[in-house]
DNA sequence: TTAACATATGAATGATTGCTCATACAATCA
DNA sequence: TGATTGTATGAGCAATCATTCATATGTTAA
């Protein structure tokens, strides 16, 4: 019996090519690495989060430093701070009141150097 | 006089570390570049887009067949393919009745792959 | 202890977004 | 021509989210 005969559940059409369908179902990651990379993607995909991590690349710096840099609320910066915490991309050191955040992966500068080139071909 | 005289419009704390925030200035990209960016990895931040162009990383693929692999609407993939159409990831051609998609930048690949790193590193 | 300051956080809100549903458009075939 | 099928699209809705505002926590200094 072929797929055609049996249309999915969630699928309102009729399936045209069963055998690239099949291969390529075969050669996908688990469901649930490419949900966790999309959430990955999603933290980076808000521009006051894109420019704190840049920012970062150049050095620690404290939640009232970031703020002043993106003439933003100390408020408004330190939710994302915590956006950026929880998803392991920053951690941060204690100085007396003052809290240090730096940057937790090396990865990042390469993910977001290959984005500016997609970004400047066009 | 110091930045420490004059708070920026929109920061409600005193600056404290000036020479970093000036460095970190001077080597930030420009506003519009980060924006853009950001648009980019907005486009990654949702799975059904994460899986679609997975899919594509191996064949080109008609919408029925899209919509069949990832047990969803031909309505949502088609949705799906406009937003990464108009992000310049994906391109189509037509054969008769049949759309076929394909992926328009071969630099995707790399990010995904950079960004499967970081996943699996925890 | 009290005041000042750096940071964190919960609630509220306006904006964005992914999907569904209905339907339109386009190409093929009877 | 009319029916069928693959795809596109607009409206509506529920969910998510980034920021603001008010306030809490924690540290230093007076």
């Amino acid at each position: 019996m072929s797929i055609k005969d049996q249309p999915a559940e969630r699928c309102d059409c009729t399936v045209i090519h069963e055998e690239v369908v099949n291969r390529v179902m075969g050669r996908m990651p688990e469901e649930e690495r490419l949900y966790d990379l999309a959430e990955l993607f999603k933290v980076f995909g808000d521009s006051t989060r894109i420019k704190i991590l840049w920012a970062l690349f150049e050095s620690e710096m404290c939640v009232c430093d970031i703020a002043y840099l993106l003439k933003m609320t100390q408020s408004a910066i330190s939710h994302q701070l915590r956006v950026l915490k929880q998803a392991k991309l920053v951690k941060n050191r204690k100085e007396g009141k003052i809290v240090f955040y730096s940057l937790e992966d090396e990865h990042i500068k390469q993910i977001f150097d290959l984005g500016m080139i997609h970004i400047l071909e066009d």
